[in-house]
DNA sequence: CGGCTGATTGATCCCGGTCAAATGAGGTGG
DNA sequence: CCACCTCATTTGACCGGGATCAATCAGCCG
């Protein structure tokens, strides 16, 4: 239920790269025929790369969740972002000689992979292509710093109250937010890996959040109660996104 | 003293460029060109740019420190890396329409600013060098990913390893290490605010890792005593950096 | 029904934060 | 040369947020 119907889902693309920085005409389509040549489909709780690997191909994911994370030798883990319908990762990354990260999936996903030549067709084919890629490649970054400051200077509430507006925010921008609700399929292990916090904090850090009024959660669906009151409580401020929306 | 002599303060560029992945001859003659253009010096202490700020050039340093960092409301403040000698801030960033972190010196630094045009006139020059400010977009953010595990995963002494290793390595490639020492001229409260620790915290951390054998601090000189042990306790492993030295 | 995964709760502990003060190293003006 | 100020480092005492350990519970599947 977390897939969309096979037909029309480069939207979700579209809809990220035009937030990011609008696209053409031309661009919108050449990124449409791309997304549509080698489309693929995952199980929940897969790695689709895994650090150490050399790096093949571009992703652009297209329905699903799936997450970017580290791991240490003795097994302590962080998730270092999530990765939604609509993003794109790593473009330009067979610059690099091996991968320094691994995405897992924690949904079945449907994405497409574009090989080098693919990709860099595509970016030439129209500048507002490349600069929304690169855009996206910038987003990216700002997201990584911000999630530094919310693991280095917040608070367990803030942290996850933090990660909650962002993920509303993403995903609002490509259309997965109903009202003010949307499916959430993320174990509170994995939550607990994104913000640094143990299992057992994260449940705690949730309930209070819930009791506070803030938000709903159950049946992997998320509901934000009152959206300004969770992000005063997260110092939640959305420009580092990028999402220029009007 | 931190400042080098003015003549060949390009080379830091070359070196970690080339390090990332190889520029051509006529890149790098095109890169010292563009570098020597304008080349401008900070006090320390200063920003340079704030977050909110809308973007403007693309900043390339030369000598000294400086540090990217984000702020609360409230005072609390992370830094989110490290600015050092030969690094690249924000190629492309004007595609973006406002800042989302601030950039604050540490030291007295020499950089070079480029223009939107310059840059894009620069990296379509050759594609080595467009490849090469790639990589060192993709590095940065690689680096942006070890750092939320390191602040969410890794306890106070192993942080602070980390940090010194990371730095130890990027400081080696442009040639600022001189045996295992290096000008380490980073505040306590820098450092701590780099690693998500109180002042005082890292100050006991500090003084662990003297006592422990495997640091010497003092006189804004770090010398690093046993690297591997250093690695060792970081769980530091840098490929990360995308460094591909042989 | 048994087994598995994920959510929840309780009890205890400790890493690292906070508060407060002392020490030391320049820097400056009289 | 000294008094004084500021900024960085250091130390001591105490406290609390969040980790850890250990059960229990709930839903789902074969």
């Amino acid at each position: 239920m977390l897939v969309a119907g096979d037909i029309g889902q480069e939207q979700a693309v579209l809809r990220r790269l035009n937030a990011l920085r609008r696209v053409s005409e031309t661009g919108a389509a050449a990124i449409k025929a791309a997304v549509r040549e080698r489309t693929l489909k995952a199980a929940a709780g897969e790695d689709l790369i895994c650090e150490g690997d050399r790096p093949d191909n571009v992703r652009i994911f297209l329905s699903g969740w799936a997450c970017r994370y580290k791991a240490l030798e003795d097994g302590r883990r962080q998730i270092v972002n999530f990765v939604l319908p609509g993003d794109t990762c790593d473009a330009h990354i067979y610059l690099v000689s091996t991968i320094d990260h691994s995405i897992a999936t924690l949904t079945p996903v449907v994405y497409c992979e574009l090989e080098r030549a693919t990709f860099e067709k595509l970016i030439s084919t129209d500048v507002t292509v490349a600069e929304a890629f690169y855009c996206e490649t910038l987003a990216t970054g700002s997201i990584q710093r911000e999630w530094a400051i919310n693991l280095g200077r917040r608070d367990a509430l803030e942290r996850v109250a933090h990660v909650i507006c962002e993920l509303y925010e993403r995903l609002k921008v490509v259309g997965l937010v109903e009202g003010n609700s949307f499916a959430f399929p993320v174990t509170q292990t994995d939550l607990a890996d994104a913000t640094g916090l143990s299992t057992v904090h994260l449940n705690r850090t949730l309930q209070e959040l819930r009791a506070a009024g803030l938000i709903t959660l159950r049946d992997r669906s998320l509901t934000i109660l009152a959206f300004q009151a969770l992000a005063d409580t997260a110092m939640f401020n959305p420009n580092y996104l990028h999402l220029d929306r009007k």
